[in-house]
DNA sequence: GATGAATGAGGATTCATTCAT
DNA sequence: AATGAATGAATCCTCATTCAT
């Protein structure tokens, strides 16, 4: 490796601000142990401060850190939503497409919004609503056209079923390693995901399935 | 048990022995907030002890008593899943049945599990595999008269779909509150859930949607 | 190994009675780790005994059990020098080879001593008066004979001196390890160390150190 | 140093730096009641700091405090014996009496030492290497000119006394209380020590024994 | 004589946070 | 913007001891 090979990657690497460093740190500590299992020192351990102190200086305590973590993580991903329309299926997956590109490569944001679900979530009520609106309101036009499906009262459940299913696998992909057997962050693993997502979307939204409302019957 | 029964034993005033009443504080506990969330002290405040001593006379360390909270809870699942045969959808129905009898009234331990799996959950392992396998085979077998709708490699995706479906929806009620608008551990909204599920596997497992195979064609 | 033989093992290895036990195990554990380093826990477990309340019955708290076995040491020890009248170098040597007999097979006593006696051997002065009388006077008494050697007022450093020769070298054994290279209480060190104490002995004592060349022809 | 001087620091309230107070309080403690038998609170407690976490800005542990306590009286001592060479006689005694200087100044550290010898004395093996080398290899080096007195294979058992003759007098001072009857380390007590120790070290080294009494007059 | 359970006090260590420099 | 030092409160866990059985 040339000397200016080396000074490139010293100044590449590791020149990202302060500010940055402690959220890269937080988000991944927060996501793997949660808000109560991760210390600032833990945090600032991960980073090129010397002190905790210095943390300080960039957020008012550990809840602020956490929001800022999360909130980056949220906007990133309602960036990749932003722009819907139409409510069709295509829509759908193309929404699908682009959460399981991020989620592959950012897992963590999937562990950190779990956590935080389980939390009580809400920090999450706020951003989920807009995030999640996007993703309901298709549905809800894709259903519109296609209300034979589910009835109205059921589409909360099945909005909240979309966002287990393509959140949970990256969330719990430590835990899937043993069920699936192989790496579930693979590119093989994630291509498989994305098939089988969409197609249990195309399943639970298509009219041949059976009507729904017979059930109710 | 009669209704008497039942009065005799709230009456009693805490009869239970202490070494449950530890279990079931730490079981609403670490559900609610999670391991690292909750302080000996405060488990041993959720119970008749005066003494976080006292609680060592149980519980080795609080990894244990994690441990046997979390075990406790899988043990009641996996009964009710136990016996179990033919893999038709049926049997999957009632399964799910049971389950969402079971987690509607401890929506806690929904809770603990995606918890512990968030974690890694190298404690789940073990118990997953046991108590998915039923789901799961009954699912292979449903799917081996049925495999024209998933690959093999797909099926596991779709159990950890259906974990995730099944458990994602108590686990995270306080969040679904807003989301669903009413409390989503009521009793409509629970039937509504168990509908949902019973309709969305229905069409993940059934032959009248479009066959997955062609997707992959 | 015969059943019978197996049986008398078990017969006669932990037949011992409870009490004993708990002096075994109290007089090691104090031994390597000083009063402070050993619970009552700890000794409970070198035991047959279930339950740390089980101790109580013999002992009534950890000072008393202490105390009881720095005893029970301290009167073996006596014991073994109780007899003396003469004052003679040979009588001193005499009870040289006792301790030195003793401490071999006994080092936890040497280390209890030592111990004890940096701790302000408040419990020691007792008994080392009544122990160290013998040492003492017939130091003196030999003395008596030689008292152109030691001012009187040099003796009591004398006595101590003899005392730290004779005890520390037992109590010492595991950082002698290193000191002396090999195992310092095997038989071989054990004899170098007693012809030492013997040879150091006679020349404090004696008018004309004879050269120590000449013990071993 | 000027009794100016002396009474300048000892008016200017303790501006010894946090971390010299507390090895200053860990040395007095550790050597009055050992490891086990000192708690950070007390170390504290003998400090101007108001709490314990502060303690830990200093050392990582107790152990590791400990160890720096021990380094640090192990450090003056050698310090003291640095300069060695000749292996005569009269350097022996040079460093007896420098030895003698500082530790009747400094008794704790004898105490501190005998009693990480008792504890097995790991962290004592490196530093009484270097230490007794010198007072060692100096007997070693007098016993060359003298090799007629001790077998070579009894060299270690003599080093080995000389240390406990020297560290035991200070270390077990309180002890020594009731049996020498004044204060050990009050400057007469001090004086014979060092006066019975040269004695006795001419006599354990030197071919013809001379009188005590003639060193006095 | 033995035991399971309980308990108040204290053990070492870590927490998030602040302040002066 | 960063840091060394400090701090009160809390962390998990162990201590010696007691009591009812």
């Amino acid at each position: 490796m040339t000397v200016q090979a080396q000074a490139a990657i010293a100044d590449a690497d590791e020149p990202r601000s302060s500010r940055d460093q402690i959220l890269d740190a937080g988000e991944r500590l927060f996501a793997e142990r949660g808000y109560a299992g991760v210390s600032m020192r833990d945090i600032v351990a991960d980073t090129d401060l010397r002190n905790q102190a210095s943390l300080y200086h960039h957020f008012r305590n550990k809840r602020d850190l956490y929001e800022a973590v999360l909130n980056r993580g949220l906007a990133q991903i309602a960036s990749r939503l932003a722009e819907r329309r139409s409510g069709t299926l295509e829509e759908v997956d193309t929404n699908v497409d682009r959460l399981v590109d991020y989620l592959a490569e950012h897992p963590h944001i999937a562990q950190l919004i779990q956590r935080t679900a389980l939390d009580g979530g809400r920090q999450l009520q706020r951003a989920l609503n807009v995030m999640l609106r996007p993703l309901y309101s298709q549905g809800r036009r894709a259903m519109a056209s296609l209300e034979r499906i589910w009835e109205p009262e059921e589409v909360p459940h099945l909005a909240a079923g979309l966002y287990l299913l393509i959140f949970g696998y990256f969330a719990n992909a430590q835990l899937l390693k043993t069920v699936v057997g192989e790496d579930p962050l693979g590119p093989e693993a994630v291509e498989r995901q994305r098939r089988f997502l969409k197609a249990a979307i195309a399943r639970l939204f298509s009219i041949d399935a059976s009507p729904a409302k017979e059930r109710l019957t």
